[in-house]
DNA sequence: ACCCAGGGTCATA
DNA sequence: TATGACCATGGG
């Protein structure tokens, strides 16, 4: 019976959340298309290879949507290969990238209705439901709340969801109990992060879990 | 040596 | 719809 919190509903969840780990600074990138281009390269792979690559990415002026689209292939994957699945994922930016052109750049991106733009980022290939509301979320201001696995195993450990239900069920119930406001959803998503970071191990002196006191029960951040 | 990390695609049943 | 294999580096 260790369900203490069982009976926090997701606007409170972030509450606790953000009294303990207070504000986060997030997504530090250089504009929208290094946004999304952080987006891809971190599917799946931790930050800080993410953050080499992209340090190589800007020493060689690749940072930009025609570079991406000229370099050969396996340049490309050379560049990013901190970042892990490196030849999937130089595909992946250069098919990003070749469609980013394609619309007419961000002023013309930055027009687009949400919904259609969300679309129109999952049918690229290599670019699902999370990456997609990434780029939505941090890179244009529109409110798209962010599912990861940190996400999926928060929500079960709290005894909210089941645990395997689809991406678009568990964001619609973020959607219904929260306002629409991007910077609400950068923040939890951001602190459901930080708090995944906190490997508390459940045990005595876990003073740091801001679902229990005392620190018992199976509500802590990192794995298992 | 093992586990984990800011997922997604594809083949198969 | 739902599982499993595959992609690959780097840090703890």
């Amino acid at each position: 019976m260790a369900a203490a919190a069982e009976s926090l509903d997701r606007k409170q969840v972030f509450l606790r959340l953000r009294d303990h780990y207070g504000e986060q600074a997030w997504w530090p990138a250089d504009g929208p298309f290094e946004v999304m281009v952080g987006a891809i390269l971190t599917q799946n792979t931790a930050w800080s290879n993410v953050e080499k690559a992209l340090a190589r990415l800007r020493e060689r002026d690749l940072l930009n949507p025609d570079a991406l689209c000229e370099i050969p292939r396996d340049e490309l994957a050379e560049t990013i290969r901190s970042s892990g699945y490196y030849n999937q994922k130089a595909r992946r930016l250069a098919e990003f990238a070749d469609w980013y052109r394609q619309q007419g750049g961000l002023d013309a991106l930055r027009q687009r209705d949400g919904q259609s733009l969300r679309r129109q980022l999952l049918d690229l290939h290599g670019v699902g439901p999370e990456t997609a509301d990434d780029m939505l979320l941090y890179a244009f201001d529109q409110p798209f709340f962010v599912i990861d696995s940190y996400t999926r195993r928060l929500l079960q450990r709290l005894g909210l969801i089941q645990g395997k239900e689809p991406y678009d069920t568990l964001q619609q119930d973020f959607h219904r109990e929260l306002e629409p406001d991007p910077e609400l959803y950068r923040q939890y998503h951001a602190l459901i992060v930080e708090h995944a970071k906190t490997r508390c191990r459940l045990r005595p002196d876990c003073d740091g879990c801001p679902f229990v006191d005392g620190c018992g029960a199976d509500v802590c951040g990192g794995p298992s």
